[in-house]
DNA sequence: ATTAGCAGTATCCTAAAAGATAGTGGTATT
DNA sequence: AATACCACTATCTTTTAGGATACTGCTAAT
């Protein structure tokens, strides 16, 4: 039973890196914490993705309810992306993602050692 | 400024996803948290990783000094993983990964409706 | 002496992820 | 009228992760 439990936790691991993992889940998700973003802001805001990675990205999320699309016709087209409620939850995790990444940078960073 | 901290913030999640990413760091992190292990106790834990993999991902977490690798050559050389300090700093994180994956799977299973 | 378990290595192979690049149909701008 | 930006789609290719399988050298148990 307790072993069972274990089982359960890492099949939980599992979902969340699958959302969250990937070379660029993570990323998005983090981007759309800001503020709700266009297709384009999103890219540049993510440096050197390509569109086709991105729409793919997208719509995974958008399947798993984390993110929402919203087209607004009133004047150009103009579509924007954003965290659903369910995404928004995923927040604190990112902020603690963020807090351990950065002490994990120092803790690698320190085996480096520079020849004279 | 806001946008350079942006940038970083989205490095630092990148860092921990490939940290814990992957099909089995964050299960061999998270399996590790409940206590030290032997390689083909792991092995067995993970259900059908392959020693080949296992090897691969171990070395990744040593190098990255999440996971220390100690050998006993008292009696018959038996070797044994467990979380470094700084591996077991990444506890919390897991456990609120664990967390959250439970609420998304209810949020994500919800959407299965069953037809007549 | 043989079998079994430990802790891996070595090769080969496949599938999935993601990059590169070009193009599309629309609107807004000058 | 021409250019540029938006939000993509389509193809093709490369890269990477990871599985399958077999094997190794060692020790302990029967």
């Amino acid at each position: 039973m307790k072993n069972k439990q274990k089982q359960i936790q890492l099949r939980d691991v599992q979902d969340v890196i699958d959302v969250i993992g990937g070379r660029w889940r993570g990323a998005i998700l983090a981007s759309l914490c800001d503020k709700e973003k266009r297709f384009n802001e999103l890219k540049r805001d993510l440096g050197n993705i390509t569109p086709r990675t991105l729409t793919k990205e997208l719509k995974y999320l958008e399947m798993n309810k984390l993110v929402s699309r919203e087209v607004d016709t009133s004047g150009a087209v103009t579509i924007s992306y954003s965290l659903t409620e369910h995404g928004k939850s995923l927040e604190p995790l990112i902020v603690q993602i963020v807090a351990w990444g950065q002490k994990h940078r120092k803790v690698v960073l320190a085996r480096v050692v520079l020849p004279t």
